[in-house]
DNA sequence: TTACTTGCAAAGCATTTGCAAGCGG
DNA sequence: CCGCTTGCAAATGCTTTGCAAGTAA
C-alpha cells in the first residue's frame, strides 16, 4: 500500500512524462483526490476541499485539472445522472471494475471491486463482433438497513 | 406487436389514470418516441422531430413532457455522458434490460435485450443486503466493422 | 368553468473559454 | 526566457421556471 505522497508522486511523474508541468494547484488537487479515494467527488466538491489548503485556486483550474487527469486515465469521469460529473481515481485495484451500488433511500454510493463481466465481454466479442474496452455497471436499489430504519438524514452515509 | 397508435393510446390512458390531460403536444411527443423507439433521442432531437408535425410546440413543453413520461415510467432518462439527457421507451420488452453497447469509433448505440444480471442481483441481495430495483450496464468498445473501415462519417450508424 | 398546460423569455446550473498575468523548467 | 498555467469573468449549452394566455374535460 503506497502512501498518498507516493501516489501523488507517481501521478506527477505521469504528468511530466506527457509534457505537462507539475504545479501547486495540480498537486493539491491530486492530494484531495487520493485523500478521498472512495468518495466520488464532484468538481465543485474537489474545489471546496482544495480551497482549504489552497485558498487562491480557481474553480476553472480544478475543472481543467480534472479534465487533464481524466485524459491521462488517472481519474475516470463518471455521471450518475444527478447533473454533475464525478471523478473516480483509477488506481491499480480499481482498474476496469467500476461497479456501483446506488441506494435510492440514503443516496449512498458503494463501489464493488469485482470483475463480473469477463464472460459477458467474451460473448459480445463472439456474438456481436464488439470488442469491449471499458464497461460500466450500476445497480439502483435499497440496502436492507435503509429499508428498515430510514437513514435519509445523512447523505453518502454508505461507503 | 401493437401498432404505434395503440401504444400511444396506452400511454394516454396512463396519463389520464394519473390525473394528467391528453394534449396535442403530449400525443405528438409520444408518437415521435414510438416512431423512433431504438434511437435514444435527446430532448432537442425529439423537439426537432415533433416540430415537423407540430410547428408551434415549444422546447420547454418537450422537456416537461419528457420529464412527465419519465416520472410515469413510460420513458427512462439516460445519460451517456455526452452532456445531454436521452430518452428510452420503457416498453414491455425493454423492461429491466437496458444494456448498451457504445461504439467509440462510430458513436453508435446498440441496445441488448437480454437480462444478464439476474445472478449478480441475487448475489448482491445475499452478500450486501442490497435489493436491486434497477440496473444499468454499458460497454464501451469498437465494432469489428468499425475497426476495419472507419465509419466515422455517419453518426448513429449502428442501431 | 376551472385547473392543468402551453409558449415565450428569462433564469439557473454546471462547465468551458478568452485573455492578461503568473510561474515552472 | 518561453510556453504552459492560472484566475477571473464572461460565455456557453442544456435544462428549468415564472407568468399570462390557452385549452382539455
Amino acid at each position: 500500500m503506497l502512501s498518498i505522497l507516493d501516489e501523488v508522486g507517481a501521478a506527477n511523474r505521469q504528468l511530466i512524462a506527457m509534457g505537462y508541468k507539475v504545479t501547486r494547484q495540480r498537486e493539491a488537487t491530486l492530494r484531495i483526490l487520493f485523500e478521498n479515494e472512495t468518495d466520488h467527488l464532484s468538481a465543485e466538491e474537489v474545489f471546496m476541499l482544495v480551497k482549504k489548503s489552497n485558498p487562491d485556486i480557481g474553480l476553472a483550474t480544478v475543472y481543467r485539472t480534472l479534465e487533464l487527469l481524466n485524459e491521462l486515465d488517472i481519474v475516470e469521469k463518471i455521471n450518475f445522472g444527478d447533473g454533475v460529473a464525478r471523478f473516480d481515481l483509477r488506481s491499480k485495484d480499481h482498474e476496469h471494475m467500476h461497479h456501483h451500488l446506488l441506494c435510492s433511500e440514503c443516496g449512498g454510493v458503494k463501489e464493488i471491486k469485482d470483475d463480473w463481466l469477463q464472460e459477458l465481454e467474451e460473448r459480445l466479442e463472439k456474438e456481436f463482433g464488439f470488442t469491449v474496452s471499458d464497461h460500466r455497471l450500476e445497480f439502483t436499489g435499497i440496502y436492507k438497513k435503509c429499508a428498515n430504519k430510514s437513514c435519509k438524514k445523512e447523505r453518502k452515509a454508505v461507503s
